[in-house]
DNA sequence: GCAGCAAGGTTACC
DNA sequence: ACGGGTAACCTTGCTGC
């Protein structure tokens, strides 16, 4: 039979000693299938220039061991013209019945001094390389459909859906939009601990329905027609199996799922010694191990957007944190309903509604993020489980190994773990060139930026661990210190792989752009911004100690080039009489002063030209003022500390403590207000008299204490830390009283009087909850001054002054 | 007991 | 272990008097 697919999920297993790659897919009728494809896996050895290939070909077909139960002898033995870092070799490929072969027959070859490769490449990443079935293309296979097939033992038999043997599969030439179907679920528990309390509700959402289960009733009927009681428990988790088999959707999805909903709901099931079965092999939850276990589902891919978003999503988004509140009020502009835990718990309809709402965001984030998700998938070619969930360095791998082919490449191994210790130890390398503005209030100030200044320089420069060479012929670094010594790298002129990866996405992503100027399109924006991600963190992969083409060189090089290109135009811009303001890594302020804005961009033009390959400036924005400070402590200006506003009056605020979200809000306020004044009006003067009456207000406690809390996050273990700070010491009283601390928890807290004066910063914290008065010494001098007295300082005026004679008259105030 | 500085720590910028 | 370096600025903790 033949019929099209669109892979989904993939999943590997052994049948009889042999590999077999499920995937789990949709047909175009929208019938979920399971399609067998027998994998041979494999692995090569690169011979050296005077090993003899047919001895080690014969070596290796007549290899035959003896490793724990089985009898191990390699499937075939092929010789080919191969690349190794852009070099030609000779290589064999090694093909195996199992992938369980691999490891022992390789470590044999290792020990005869032969160099293996790929041996290390996980399965599912093999089969998709191999076979070419990518996830979220559509496929048509040929083969047969099984019932208990005695070739596979019976294998298909405990797979709920239909199950194909694959003959052949070959990609469709229509290639359909693809619309899953999703499940988005949240629960709701006595307790914070994993598995600790019952659970008390369970929401649903998707297309279909939209219900919260519960075993806790009220006799309140209309308008609750959402809410599905069940007698106890283990009926709540039936019923969610039960909706889930119902739906039987394509995603499962959650919020922090991994974290926290699934392993609960299995604590739970194991409690009761329930078998949940949500997937459709009988296999229940996998749970993998890593950093945060993951919670894989046969047949039903669960993504958790929560990780997706830290990684891939976040660093786009203005949010302070990446609470489901904050993320789905930027993205969706809509919040999650209110709800206080300790004093709320009684009042169950209100809860069965925030529990619900939490279903419904998690689901209308997941259609927003979808697109973005899918075309990364379609990039990096792994399948949609892993990139939820990869961080930054593996998709950077993943896409690079996928491509591999093209190339004729053979990948580098991975590293060793004691590889990665030593490149950990390996010096640091310098980074981009910061020029120190000198502090004060600046009027017409332009801003230019090189276009994707890092990806730029490894296109135009070739910069690869392939390419490196000693050639004559090449591109060379400018000189730069390194380990102590001058040193200068070269780079071939022939493009190497991965900077033709780089070239190919900045071509595509220019394609796109044009095509989305004429018409907008959710795709393909997600597209771009999948390329741009992959594209901007090459850089940060070549200096990452784990990554397979890890290249402090590269690294290094792609930094040193950037700062003499910024240089280079910091110069040009000064040659003709432009007052360089400030620069940070690929950007450039500077002040107009009698030129008009044409005659900056005729030079930006001019100098554009002369620049090489990709690089190009472009302009950022005109602002009519910027204002640069000094530093806390001395009168040097302060780096990564602006404030801007255009010509349109829209501000652009960065570093300062408006921004940062570990100042209280009344600091932040004071001084986003007061940046704001001096901007539009170009002097303090209004804003000094609201500081002093804000100054006044805080002395009096005009002000209310959520005013005065501030949010610092727990970054590791609480018994990791070695100096204990206040938010260390409020995470300690929180852990006591039960609440759920740990890395990544966002800890609240105030400062507030104390009998002892002199005490440290610590003693006098307390939870916002506590019982305490704000402590106007430590607001005034360590929060709300301090955020603003240098801005201050530009004019002349000294704040800390004024605060300290208004304290000595009104002393006797409080 | 205290000043002064280094270390620890968080958060931002690019 | 799960891109990178640069930088500001807080509090604690230690050293040396």
């Amino acid at each position: 039979m033949e019929l099209e697919f669109i892979p989904m999920d993939y999943d590997s297993c052994d049948i009889k000693g042999k590999n077999y790659i499920k995937i789990y897919g949709k047909t175009k009728s929208g019938k979920k299938i399971c399609i067998f494809d027998l994998l041979e896996p494999c692995f090569w050895v690169i011979l050296d220039p005077k090993d003899n290939a047919e001895e080690v070909l014969q070596t290796i077909n007549n290899k035959e061991i003896n490793y724990l139960d089985r009898k191990i002898k390699p499937l075939s033995a092929t010789l080919h013209k191969k690349k190794f870092m852009s070099k030609d070799v000779r290589a064999i490929k090694v093909a195996v019945t199992n992938s369980k072969d691999i490891n022992p027959l390789a470590e044999m070859l290792e020990k005869q001094g032969l160099a293996i490769h790929e041996q290390d490449i996980n399965l599912i990443t093999r089969y998709i390389i191999e076979k070419n079935v990518r996830p979220l293309v559509w496929q048509k296979v040929n083969g047969r459909v099984l019932n208990n097939d005695p070739e596979l033992f019976g294998a298909d038999k405990e797979i709920s859906c239909d199950c194909i043997l694959a003959e052949q599969i070959t990609e469709s030439k229509d290639q359909p939009v693809f619309q899953p179907k999703v499940l988005a679920f949240d629960i709701e528990s006595e307790e914070f601990e994993i598995g600790k309390g019952k659970i008390i509700m369970l929401a649903i959402a998707s297309h279909n329905e939209k219900k919260v289960i519960t075993w806790k009733k009220t006799a309140k009927k209309e308008g609750l027609e959402f809410v599905e009681y069940v007698k106890d428990e283990p009926a709540l988790l039936e019923k969610f199996q039960e909706y889930v088999r119902k739906e039987d959707p394509d995603f499962l999805t959650g919020y922090f799922s991994d974290g926290f909903d699934l392993p609960y709901i299995r604590a739970r099931a194991e409690y009761y010694k329930m078998k949940l079965d949500l997937g459709c092999d009988g296999k229940g939850i996998k749970f993998l191990r890593g950093a945060i276990n993951s919670a894989k589902i046969s047949g039903i891919v669960h993504m958790d957007i929560y990780k997706f978003i830290d990684t891939v999503i976040s660093p786009n988004l203005q949010s302070e944190t990446i609470s489901l509140d904050d993320v789905a009020a930027e993205l969706l502009g809509e919040k999650k309903h209110e709800f206080d835990f300790s004093a709320d718990q009684e009042d169950l309809e209100k809860f069965y509604r925030y529990n619900l709402q939490d279903a419904l965001l998690t689901e209308k984030l997941f259609h927003k993020l979808w697109p973005n998700i899918q075309e990364l998938c379609k990039i990096v070619q792994e399948p949609l489980f892993d990139i939820c969930r990869d961080s930054y360095s593996q998709l950077v791998e993943n896409y690079i190994l996928h491509n591999l082919l093209r190339f004729n490449e053979i990948a580098v191994n991975k590293p060793s773990h004691h590889e990665i210790a030593e490149r950990r130890l390996r010096s640091k390398y310098e980074g981009a060139l910061v020029k120190q503005p000198v502090p004060g209030l600046y009027e017409r100030v332009v801003f230019f930026d090189f276009t994707s200044l890092y990806p730029s320089m490894i296109t135009s420069f070739n910069i690869s661990p392939a390419s490196l060479t000693s050639e004559k012929d090449c591109h060379k670094t400018p000189e730069f210190e390194l380990n102590g010594k001058k040193v200068s790298f070269c780079f071939s002129r022939e493009e190497s792989f991965i900077p033709k990866l780089v070239h190919e996405i900045i071509t595509l992503r220019k394609e796109i752009k044009k095509q989305l100027k004429d018409a907008p399109s959710a795709i393909l924006s997600a597209r771009s911004y999948a390329l741009k991600t992959i594209m901007n963190a090459t850089y940060g992969y070549y200096g990452f100690f784990a990554a397979r083409y890890y290249s402090l060189e590269c690294a290094a090089s792609i930094t040193a080039f950037g700062r003499f290109y910024i240089t280079e135009v910091i110069k040009k811009f000064e040659q003709k009489e432009y007052q360089v303001v400030y620069s940070d890594t690929d950007s450039i302020a500077l002040t107009l002063g009698d030129k008009t804005e044409k005659e900056s961009l005729d030079l930006l033009k001019k100098i554009n030209e002369e620049l090489p390959g990709e690089i190009s400036l472009e302009l950022e924005d005109f602002y009519l003022r910027a204002i640069f400070v000094s530093k806390r402590t001395t009168t040097a200006g302060a780096k990564k500390k602006y404030a801007l506003i255009n010509k349109q009056g829209q501000f652009k605020i960065r570093g300062f403590e408006t921004v940062r979200r570990n100042w209280c809000n009344l600091a932040r306020e004071v001084q986003n207000k007061t940046i704001r004044m001096i901007l539009e009006q170009g002097d303090a003067e209004r804003a000094k008299k609201y500081v002093e009456e804000v100054i006044k207000k805080v002395k009096t406690r005009a002000f209310d204490k959520k005013e005065f809390l501030i949010r610092t996050q727990l970054r590791k273990e609480l018994l990791e830390y070695k100096s204990i700070s206040p938010h260390v010491i409020i995470a300690q009283k929180m852990k006591e009283l039960g609440f759920p601390v740990r890395p990544g928890t966002l800890i609240e807290f105030f400062i507030a009087e104390t009998r002892e004066k002199k005490a440290m910063v610590r003693e006098k914290a307390k939870m916002p909850q506590e019982k305490g008065e704000y402590n106007i010494e430590y607001y005034l001098h360590h929060q709300i001054i301090p955020a603003v007295e240098n801005i201050f300082e530009i004019f002349g005026i000294n704040l800390q002054e004024i605060s300290e004679g208004r304290k000595q008259k009104s002393l006797g105030d409080f």
